[in-house]
DNA sequence: GAGAAACCGTACCATGAGTACAGTTTTGGA
DNA sequence: TCCAAAACTGTACTCATGGTACGGTTTCTC
């Protein structure tokens, strides 16, 4: 925090991060019910030991990996809507700047989006804790906040040209990716993700851009 | 098939549908790798020998849920765009209906939709085999289709009023639907999915209907 | 009443989560 | 340089679950 590179850690927070990034991975293809420990120390080349060193048991170490994930989108959301800004002083047009951002970026993804670790969880419920539930809809709702907070923006300076809730709005594009990236999945199409955002952007527009001429 | 009632199978269909209907709620609760085949036959109240004899393995079971969910949702969508079709002439107006009846539909779940069988399995792909994974991506692609097909009627009739891609919109549907339910899961507020399904409404209002005044 | 369909019972193997605990190497700081 | 803490390794278990094998039993249907 204190430094513009990482903080530097301990040999073991290396480690932790290796399993981390591993186990996101395997949980992603196929969900942590079926994310075995023994294959991801298999992978970090660690021994079962040293995996209950670092995590508890297995909630423990999904706990860790949504704090992970969470961080993660946060600060690609904080750089994708801070660069639109600094690229529009209208609110609209940097919303539309930012979306057609995250729709680039999705399509930079070498091998297409590994998919959404909330939606992950949220497929196989039973398995998580109280904390670790709560962590992903404090999430959610953190983010459709956050666009809540943009589209408040724009609708000051461009009142929408048919009444809709700007709550609806706002949850409209969680779910528009959520939804983008589960159809990139299973059409193994991943260009699908950049084209929903883009059409969500095609959305806002109609919403809020007075009409040409 | 030839009769308006269900054709009249013997006791072991009966017990096939049982296992599936249990099965596919614990699949939707706790993804299917960690959905025990211990549990499901306990709650259908039958043994192991049992089980087997209907289904050769657990990936024989989950072919068997996907074919009936699909059906399922296939005839869901027969009767909703089939009852917008005959309440308006007009492909718009149709549609709109139509998606008013599934919103209705959506909110009438009783505890909420209960997920998405194809979503749950995309986020657990390594655990199936590539018929499994060709049946998902094939509803899809089914899906996708008869949204287009709807679109292209409307757009014959209503030019859009900016250029966008009908199969982007097509597909924007299921997305919406899939990220709504996530959303509504993970916040635990099933009001969402219809919400989501009246926004996306809002859209192709804005899309395709001539502007008031 | 015979044969097929629809089961039950039992025994068994392999894998993976998780526990326990003692021992070893590595690392950073006084 | 040495010492203590951090970061592991190794072994040896328990328990639950998926899956196999196979023989026996009930129930339905013609």
């Amino acid at each position: 925090m204190s430094t513009v590179l990482e903080t530097p850690k301990g040999k073991g927070e290396a480690t932790r991060e290796r399993i981390l990034e591993i186990a996101e991975a395997a949980v992603l293809a196929k969900g942590f019910g079926a994310t075995s420990i023994e294959e991801v120390i298999a992978e970090a080349g660690l021994t079962k030991s040293g995996f209950f060193y670092h995590f508890k048991d297995k909630n423990a170490l999904a706990r860790e990996m949504v704090r992970r994930y969470v961080a993660t989108n946060d600060r690609l959301f904080d750089e994708i809507f801070g660069r639109g800004q600094q690229l529009s002083d209208d609110p609209l047009q940097a919303f539309l700047i930012s979306l057609k951002l995250l729709a680039e970026t999705m399509a930079d993804l070498p091998n297409g989006h590994p998919g959404c670790l909330i939606a992950s969880i949220c497929y196989q419920e039973r398995l998580f804790d109280r904390e670790i539930r709560d962590l992903t809809a404090q999430s959610v709702r953190d983010w459709n906040a956050r666009f809540r907070t943009i589209l408040d923006g724009i609708a000051a300076v461009h009142p929408p040209r048919e009444p809709v809730d700007l709550d609806d709005v706002a949850d409209m594009l969680s779910c528009i990716v959520d939804g983008a990236i589960i159809m990139s999945k299973t059409l193994n199409d991943p260009g699908r993700l950049e084209r929903q955002i883009m059409i969500f952007r095609s959305c806002i527009k109609l919403m809020f851009a007075p009409p040409l001429s």
